[in-house]
DNA sequence: CTGAAAGCGCTTACAG
DNA sequence: CTGAAAGCGCTTACAG
C-alpha cells in the first residue's frame, strides 16, 4: 500500500515519458520548461515523491551522513549533534545517528553505516579500529574524526587547537599567581585529554610551577570524586584545570562541599564552554570550543569529498578562546 | 567503485544461484545447511554485504526509524535519544535523526521521513500539523508522540501520567505546610505543561491553597528570569513547582541570588529527574519520568505496527515517582 | 529536448 | 531445497 505513486503514473498523467519525469527530479538534467510544468502539475496532483531507494540503487549515492557519538551525557555533544544536523540539512543530507556505548565503535555499527552506503561519516567522541577505517576508505566513503585525533596521518581530523589552548590556560593561571596546579584528566585514551595535559604541563614546568595530574573520566561524577581525592592531601592546590567543563563543575561542587572558596582559596578552569558554565551557580572560567567553525570545516570537507573523492588527509585545528568568569 | 561485491559474485564463487545467496540473507527463507555454508564462506571471502537499498526497493520496507526532536538543550532529550537508539538497535533498526527548530515539524522534515520510507516515526518535543500526520497514516507508517499529547484520539501517545503526578506533587507540598504556591509553566502549547498545571492547580484549589501561575518556556534561562519576576512581588511564595527540572534549576539559582534559603524560606520541586537534579549544587526534589519504560512502550508499539499495521490509537500513561532531595 | 530500453542489486512467486 | 525469470522504481547512455 505504501508510496504507490511512481514516476510511471506521473508520466501517464502528464503525457510524457518516464524518463522525462525522472529528469525533472534530477538536477542538472535537460528538460524544457513546458515538460517540467506538466510533470510538476501531475506530480502535485498525485502526490508523487521520487523513491530514494531506487535512486540510490542506481546512482550508488545517498544523502545520508552517519554520525557516531558516545557521550550524549556531556551537553557538549548534543550541541554538536544539533549543529551537524542543521548544517547537513541545508545541503539536503540527513543524519543517521549511531550511538556507541563502548569507546571503540563496534563492528555492527560500522556495518550499519556501510549497509546504508552513507555518503560520509563523522565520528565524534569514539575511536575506531584501523581495519574499520579501511572499510570506509575502500568504499571511498569520506570520514572525519571530530574532536579526537587517532593515529596522525591516517584520518582527516577536525578539532580545537588543544595544545595552544592549554598553554594559554597555563599562562593565564600562572598570571593569577600561586605555585602548584592540578590537572584533572579525561579518559586517558583520548587525544583531547592528552594534548590538553601536554600543553598545560609543559608550560608549568617551563615556569617552574609544581604540577600534579589526577586521572578522571570526563564526567561530572568523575570530576567530583577526583577533586575529593585531591583534597585528601593536606594542601589545596592553587589552581585546577579540568579537561572539560562537566568535570570542572563536579570539581567546583566538591570544593564547595569542603568549604574551599573559589576563586579566593583556589581557582578552577574548564574546557568547552557548555551552557552550564555560564549558569549563576557556577560562573565557570573556561575555554570556548568554536563548535560552529569546527562543524563548518567538517561539513565542507565531507561535501567536497562526496563531490569528488580524493582521500585527502589532514588535521584541521580551530582556535578557541578564553572565557573569563568568576572561578579564576 | 563502491560496494562492488554483489550477490551475483557470491553466487558464482559459491557455485549456487543468486536466489540461494539471497535466501541465506533473508530470514525465514528455506536454505539447506550445505548451501548456507558455501554461501557464507564465499561471502566472507569477498566481503559481501547485501545492499539495503535494493532490498528496500523490492520489499518496500526499511529498517530506519525517524526520530524527531527539538530541545536537545534540555538534557532530558539526549537521554531519550540515547535510549531509543539503543533499544531500536537491538531489533536491527537504525535511527534517522531529525532536528526541528520550530515547535511544529516543518514540511521538509516530513518529506525527508517519507522519502526514506521510514518504518516508523517517533516525535518527541515537537508538534505536527494534522495534514502531516495524514501523510504518515496514508502510507501506513506508524507514529508515536512521545511525551506530548496532541489532539486526543488522533495519535498513539506515550507519556508520563502528568495529571496524577502533579496532584501528588501538590499534596506533597501542602503536607510540607505553607499557604501560597507558584507554578512555573513551560511552553503553553504543550500538553505536558498544561497537564502538570491542571493537576497542581486543581489540588491546591480543592485544599484552598493560594495559586499563582507564571508563564515560562522550559529553559534554564526562562526559569531563572521568571523566578526573578516572581520575586518582584513583595511576598516570597511558600513553594514553587516548575514544569521541568531545567527551569527548576534556573529558579533555584535565582532564589539564591536573592539569598532566599531553600528549603527554609521557600521550597521547590521540578519534573523529569535529569542527571543534574542530583548534583550537590542543586539536590533538587523532583518527579522522575520513567524514560526506560516509556521508550519500551513506544518501541513495542512501533514494532508490532511494523509487523502488521493496524492504525491503533491509544494514550499510554506511565507512572513516575517522587524523588525527594533537599529543596523541599 | 525527448523516448525506448537497459540495468542497478535485490526478493519472490513459480516450476521442478 | 533450488534455479530461472520477472520486477521493484528509478537513472542514464543512446538514438532521434
Amino acid at each position: 500500500m505504501k508510496n504507490v505513486v511512481t514516476a510511471k503514473d506521473v508520466a501517464k498523467l502528464a503525457g510524457v515519458s518516464q524518463s522525462s519525469v525522472s529528469r525533472v527530479y534530477f538536477e542538472g538534467a535537460n528538460v524544457s520548461e513546458k515538460t517540467r510544468k506538466k510533470v510538476l502539475a501531475a506530480a502535485e496532483e498525485l502526490g508523487y515523491r521520487p523513491n530514494e531507494f531506487a535512486r540510490s540503487l542506481i546512482t550508488n549515492r545517498t544523502k545520508i551522513i552517519g554520525l557516531v557519538m558516545k557521550g550524549v551525557q556531556n551537553p557538549f555533544y548534543p550541541q554538536v549533534l544539533q549543529q551537524f544536523t542543521a548544517s547537513f540539512k541545508k545541503w539536503g543530507y540527513s543524519v543517521l545517528f549511531v550511538h556507541t556505548n563502548n569507546d571503540e565503535i563496534q563492528k555492527e555499527d560500522i556495518e550499519t553505516l556501510l549497509n546504508y552506503n552513507v555518503a560520509g561519516v563523522v565520528i565524534t567522541d569514539a575511536t575506531m579500529a584501523l581495519s574499520a577505517a579501511e572499510a570506509f576508505r575502500s568504499n571511498e566513503i569520506p570520514l572525519v574524526l571530530f574532536n579526537r585525533k587517532l593515529k596522525t596521518g591516517e584520518f582527516y581530523t577536525v578539532c580545537c587547537n588543544n595544545l595552544s589552548a592549554s598553554r594559554q590556560i597555563a599562562e593565564y593561571l600562572i598570571g593569577k599567581g600561586g605555585g602548584d596546579m592540578v590537572y584533572i584528566a579525561g579518559n586517558e585514551n583520548t587525544s583531547t585529554s592528552r594534548e590538553r595535559e601536554a600543553g598545560f604541563r609543559e608550560t608549568l614546568e617551563r615556569n617552574q610551577v609544581a604540577y600534579r595530574k589526577y586521572a578522571s573520566d570526563f564526567t561530572y561524577e568523575g570530576g567530583y570524586a577526583t577533586t575529593l581525592k585531591v583534597l585528601e592531601g593536606k594542601k589545596v592546590p592553587s589552581a585546577f584545570f579540568a579537561a572539560n567543563d562537566i568535570m570542572a563543575l563536579g570539581a567546583l561542587d566538591a570544593l564547595r562541599q569542603h568549604s574551599i572558596r573559589v576563586p579566593e582559596d583556589t581557582k578552577i578552569i574548564g574546557f568547552d564552554n557548555i551552557d552550564m558554565a555560564s549558569w549563576p551557580a557556577y560562573e565557570l572560567t573556561t575555554w570556548e570550543q568554536p563548535i560552529e567553525k569546527m562543524v563548518e570545516e567538517t561539513v565542507n570537507y565531507l561535501l567536497s569529498e562526496i563531490d569528488e573523492y580524493s582521500g585527502l588527509i589532514k588535521t584541521v585545528e580551530v582556535d578557541g578562546s578564553l572565557i573569563e568568569r568568576k572561578t579564576t
